[in-house]
DNA sequence: ATTATCTATAGATCTATAGATAATGC
DNA sequence: ATTATCTATAGATCTATAGATAATGC
């Protein structure tokens, strides 16, 4: 077995690194598997022994967009401290924006482009999508003021608030780099739009700021 | 030559309404020729009579998107009255998001989409898309607050503002219908990005709704 | 003669599989 | 024996061109 440079990755890490960036630069329908073999410095048929094929690794890719917020939804639901139920919408927001912020080559873009979304892999994700828009949904529902709550119903809040988490997703592509502040500033809009007062916002900042280590750091 | 039916196209623009819905899609890259000669009824082979191929048809929908706005903007230059600057901008947003609401299946997505990026087509109408931010930034330069002014330059000011124009195309994509009151909320949050009071933007509004029908009714 | 289609096909990809090769670890 | 690569290639597209065909207009 050849010994690694510390720093360098492992070469299905490596592929899913050079996929990602062509996926999102060039497209998933452009891209093909010699271009992404030939920027990892393989040769193509290579691929195909750590992949199911140029399908796999995008299934791969989506799943590491969506997972890791996923697995958190539950642990923020039945954790955060009921009497400030504004706190685990705010939390979850922060957790999302950090998840699109941090994952390579900004591939929260793939559940844009249309030749992803008419694949069959991305079918499979549906599921994993529609439940997390569901827990935004949830969460905003819980707190939303009686205006809000008249006017728009679960679903259309869930994707609501999944729309305006997923601006980061933009702010990355405009070559920012996302700081804390964006984070924060996405999530208190995430609270406005459910109606939530400024008074209950900031009480909710300071809660969720407290709970986001443990949770960031578990995830990195 | 065949009579045709008053409602019905002529072959070269059915094959432009299909490709540019196969395109919008399921993605540029991901539709083959054959693709879209099936969904006209016609053999893949007859589109090359029509056109110099997939780039051609693809060079043909970009100019769709952005030639009406880019031959109006000169003549609101010259015609605008001197004394209402701000109108300018305003009639320009109206009309740009005109064009983006009723081009055909929402073809301005096409811009956004990688695999169209970074396609040699689209570098033609690299200067097109420039010309139109250009003309963006320098009205919107020409009515700035000095608050405005100091902290944004006219190429920044230009993206910023066909940015928000553009909305419109997401607002299409959730299947509303665009309305002119999001015409006219776009063109307002126009004049709001550049510093304009609402009392000018209010004039601006009078103005330039007077000037619309004059380049919407020559456009159609 | 012109217009608009068609059939047939060359040539260029592109994906995925089969099987060879070489290095490591036991 | 296992792991990770390679070469070679089958089979499926996909784009674009050549040349045939048929209908219309003069």
């Amino acid at each position: 077995m050849i010994r690694r440079v510390p720093g360098a990755l492992v070469p299905r890490d490596e592929i899913l690194q050079a996929a990602a960036e062509l996926f999102v630069n060039r497209g998933f329908a452009a891209t093909s598997t010699r271009d992404i073999a030939e920027k990892v410095g393989i040769r193509q048929a290579s691929l195909y022994y750590h992949f199911e094929g140029k399908s796999g690794i995008l299934a791969e890719l989506l799943e590491l967009s969506v997972r890791p917020s996923l697995e958190k939804v539950e642990e923020i639901e039945r954790e955060c401290p009921i009497d400030v139920p504004e706190a685990a919408l705010y939390l979850l927001a922060l957790i999302d924006v950090d998840t699109l912020a941090t994952v390579p080559h900004n591939i929260g873009r793939l559940y844009r482009m249309p030749d992803v979304r008419s694949s069959e892999v991305f079918e499979e994700f549906q599921p994993a999508f529609r439940e997390l828009a569901a827990a935004y949904g949830r969460l905003g529902a819980g707190i939303a003021s009686n205006p809000v709550a008249a006017t728009v119903g679960v679903d259309q809040l869930g994707g609501l608030l999944i729309q305006v988490v997923e601006v980061v997703i933009r702010i990355r592509s405009r070559c920012d780099d996302v700081t804390g502040a964006h984070a924060r500033a996405i999530a208190a809009t995430c609270l406005r739009i459910c109606g939530a007062s400024e008074e209950r916002i900031a009480r909710a900042a300071v809660v969720a700021d407290e709970l986001l280590p443990t949770y960031v750091a578990a995830g990195r």
